[in-house]
DNA sequence: GCCGTTTTCGGCCCGACTGTTTTCAGTCG
């Protein structure tokens, strides 16, 4: 895929253009830049399919951009590009990540200083020769030094599974100002994005500055940003920067809307608000100088003649649209399951005893619970023989008695491996007496395309085989997907009637996004698991459920929304 | 440079905060 190396070059040239002049040349190209990383097929592919023509369909591509992209596609370069390096000679995506570091201050330094890359400018910084410049001062100077402090510790972007508990730690501490009135996270956080960049949060409050001073002196803040009357902007200790926003009550569900994101469905909303001659801002949506609405988000989308729209779809991916034409999907709710198929007890390794796993499920209102302990072929999980499984199967139909008045069932289920020749390390008689069974990839994960296809279709076409556990094998900045055809995937999925599973895990949300949605095309029934391996955390169940929000599932689309005695019609 | 349920030309989302300046450019979201 070059998609992301020409959008990698695409910011940077705008990035150049905006150094000599900020006109829409560079925001077209930043557009682009956007479309082309968030863009799901292979630009190349669709080269090579259709030409010019082709790319022209890509939104934000024009004839210019299609010419530049074939030029990346055939050269490896693209000799505007190479113009404006030589231009100025300058790391300029490097340096603009330093905060409060832009293009313009990046050129100046340059012309001045010599400055090209992030090790330039500590220097320069620790000269002190930036300070003296007209436009900077002292604390600029300082400012670029911290900054590039903490980028040298900064870990990029947090899984979101790590960083929502210190947002509601965050939020619970605002919760208790009496001065706040209302709070929700914002921003990407609550889009449920599967990392975080920064989080944001939003306080309704008739008293901003209370709220404000005690924002910016909660204890584990390395670094206060910026600070005004209505917003501030700090960096914790953790890593990662914090900005509050503060609003009257009465405009909490616009500056929710704008606060929330994305930046492209915003500026998709407001365009759309122009068009009804009305102007929509995070203090409400007007005609003239008239608020109509700003109370709640509800609100705010209807008085621009949209529906709803859930957070987790706000990606400007065709949701705006379907909005207008009241036909957005109803999308799965955070409390639509009904039980969690993929658990591991202390039989494999796991914390937990099946009976406390059960209890546990029961008190988070499920009706079913599967106990999926790994096999035989994963000696380092502990992975069940086959004599284990049926000791197991006893085990649990004795536990079940206890909790037959209870109104829940534990079934009983195995994660099992797929080899790498597509056969299951466990025998077929032994699979067939289970209730489920749960084949997943969990060695030789770098074998090519065309070998790990067949090898998990043939998986998929041994008739006990029900679901396939986290089909991609990602782990979220750690290891990439293995190698497969996934249209081939759905379509033995489609054929096989296998369910794919939407593994909750935070850092595997793995079917993601993009490949639910792909999944639900194709007619592709899912699970929402959590491949928990202690009981708490089948909370993590919301991580899962939020991939799929953002893949835009609805609830037939996930089989444990069913009760017990429907899901199982789909594993015999 | 892109794009069209006002447009093939003339728009392109909108506002907050800082630092340096003395009224605003640059940066951020």
């Amino acid at each position: 895929m070059k998609n992301k190396e020409i959008a990698k070059i695409f910011f940077n040239i705008a990035s150049f253009l905006e150094t000599e002049k900020a006109d829409f040349r560079t925001i077209a190209y930043k557009r682009a830049a956007l479309s082309l990383e968030s863009l799901d097929e292979d630009v190349e592919e669709i080269y090579l399919d259709k030409g010019l023509a082709g790319l022209e369909e890509i939104p934000t591509i024009g004839k210019n951009l299609a010419l530049k992209i074939e030029e990346y596609i055939k050269t490896g370069k693209i000799k505007e590009y190479e113009k404006l390096k030589k231009k100025l000679p300058v790391n300029i995506d490097e340096i603009i990540r330093v905060e409060g570091m832009g293009v313009k201050k990046a050129k100046i330094l340059y012309q001045k200083l010599g400055v090209k890359t992030i090790k330039d400018l500590e220097k320069s910084a620790k000269d002190h020769k930036i300070a003296p410049l007209f436009g900077f001062g002292e604390k600029t100077e300082n400012n670029i030094l911290q900054g590039i402090e903490f980028l040298k510790i900064d870990k990029g972007r947090s899984l979101l599974g790590f960083i929502m508990p210190e947002v509601e730690k965050i939020i619970l501490k605002l919760e208790n100002l009496k001065e706040v009135k209302k709070t929700s996270i914002a921003g990407s956080a609550r889009r449920m994005k599967e990392t975080i960049g920064d989080i944001d949060i939003l306080v309704a409050s008739d008293n901003p500055e209370k709220v404000n001073n005690f924002f910016v002196s909660l204890p584990g803040i390395k670094k206060v940003w910026a600070k005004g009357p209505t917003k501030s902007s700090v960096h914790l200790k953790e890593g990662f920067d914090v900005d509050l926003r503060i609003v009257k009550e009465e405009s909490f569900g616009s500056a929710l809307q704008y606060f929330t994101g994305s930046k492209e469905h915003n500026i998709a909303t407001r365009k759309i608000a122009i068009k009804k001659g009305l102007k929509l801002n995070e203090y409400g949506v007007f005609r003239g100088k008239k608020k109509i609405a700003g109370q709640t988000e509800e609100d705010v989308y209807n008085a621009i003649g949209l529906s709803y729209i859930e957070p987790e779809m706000r990606e400007d991916d065709g949701e705006v649209q379907l909005a207008l034409e009241n036909k957005l999907p109803k999308i799965i709710g955070y409390k639509d399951i009904k039980g969690d198929l993929h658990c591991h007890s202390n039989w494999d390794g796991g914390k937990n005893l099946i009976e406390e796993m059960a209890e546990f499920a029961i008190n988070i209102g499920y009706e079913y619970i599967g106990i999926s302990d790994h096999t035989k072929f994963l000696r380092i999980e502990n992975g069940l023989n086959e004599s284990q499984l049926l000791k197991q199967r006893e085990k649990i139909k004795k536990i079940n008695e206890k909790f037959k008045t209870k109104n829940f069932i534990i079934l009983h289920g195995c994660e099992a491996n797929i080899l790498s020749d597509g056969s299951i390390d466990i025998k077929d008689e032994v699979l067939e007496k289970l209730d489920y069974v749960i084949a997943g990839v969990h060695s030789s994960m770098k074998i090519d395309r065309k070998k790990m296809t067949d090898r998990i279709i043939k998986a998929m076409k041994n008739p006990n085989v029900d679901i396939i556990s986290h089909p991609t094998g990602r782990l979220i900045q750690k290891r990439d997907e293995y190698q497969i055809d996934l249209e081939k995937i759905l379509k033995t999925a489609k054929e096989t009637g296998i369910i794919l599973e939407i593994n909750s895990w935070p850092e595997r949300l793995d079917l993601k996004d993009i490949y639910i949605k792909m999944a639900k095309k194709a007619g592709v029934k899912m699970i929402i698991n959590t491949d928990a391996h202690e009981k708490s955390q089948m909370h993590l169940m919301k991580f899962g459920i939020s991939q799929a929000r953002r893949g835009w599932a609805e609830k037939s689309d996930i089989i444990n929304t069913l009760p017990a005695g429907e899901l199982l019609k789909y594993f015999i």
